[in-house]
DNA sequence: CCTATATTCTATTGTTTTAGTAGGACATTT
DNA sequence: AAATGTCCTACTAAAACAATAGAATATAGG
């Protein structure tokens, strides 16, 4: 059930390309890079990849950078973890972009299958509405349910 | 954001044992491997492991096998993944059993961190309350949403 | 007691994924 | 032309994953 450093990298530059983006301007990936603390070299090959899935446009050259393809409220973090680290989904046989069929016996009865696509559609829910605006606007969400007492 | 093998199997082999078990009686590996398509040698590790872990017993022996060490109803999802597999949180700093920080300049003013505590929530409140007993008895949940059009 | 059938436990293996590094080609500004 | 960027590919070390192998141990039933 777990975020790639790939996939948490990329967030993390996108919410800052999000943030500190304005008017014309292009941020460089070094300026990321110190500013969230990661390898300027594995951000590189990141920001490379979402601008081939169309998230990022960039400039080249001196005083070039990056910036994102489109308005901010219009780019989810699904969409980008989709891009980096692949189908949401727990379990392939729940997933709507890449469905394999799994070992089961029957597929239409089993248990495992239906909790799962329950999983599947309560990440996907948060993840493909929350977009870059509302993380930087400090969107709360329904975080702050500290009285819950499970342990993840 | 995906399950492991070992975790898809363990929850099947615990959702074939809820549903095969009555009585006092036990059930060797082998006859839930070839019910569930799994690899003997695989489930075996498996089942090693949640014994261990205090979920299933076992008796030795010719016509020996395993059962579950309690009710189907108190045995959750999520106790068997997180045995198995680890944290249900997707990212390390909002994880209640292996919380650990994370590269973040600043964790309490990190939009990413409040996006990913809900989902973790998300995630939790399902597997933490879904027991092997509602899994077998086909308790519906709210799955059947197909209106929902995002793509995992 | 013997044998067949089980679990128990450790080690080993091959593959894939992850998390980077390295280095050069190309583009643009200054 | 030099400095500063992106672009692109290849490489690598380490970890995680998905098994497999094999021997030890325990028990039921005849
Ligand atoms: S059908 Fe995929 S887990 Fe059963
Ligand atoms: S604090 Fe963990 S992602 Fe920012």
């Amino acid at each position: 059930m777990r975020l790639s450093k790939r996939g948490e990298y990329g967030l993390r530059a996108m919410i800052d390309l999000a943030s500190w983006t304005q008017d014309g301007r292009v941020i460089s990936i070094k300026a990321i890079a110190e500013r969230e603390n990661i390898p300027v070299k594995f951000l590189e090959q990141i920001l490379l990849a979402m601008k081939n899935g169309g998230l990022v446009n960039s400039r080249m050259g001196a005083s070039g950078g990056y910036y994102l393809a489109k308005p901010a409220a219009q780019i989810t973090l699904g969409q980008i973890i989709r891009l980096l680290d692949g189908p949401l989904a727990p379990i392939r046989c729940v997933s709507q972009m890449a469905y394999e069929p799994c070992s089961c016996p029957d597929e239409s009865t089993c248990g495992l299958r239906s909790v799962m696509f329950d999983v599947r559609n309560a990440i996907a829910d948060i993840l493909d509405h929350q977009t870059l605006a509302d993380v930087v606007h400090g969107q709360p969400g329904n975080n702050l349910k500290l009285n819950e007492m499970s342990k993840s």
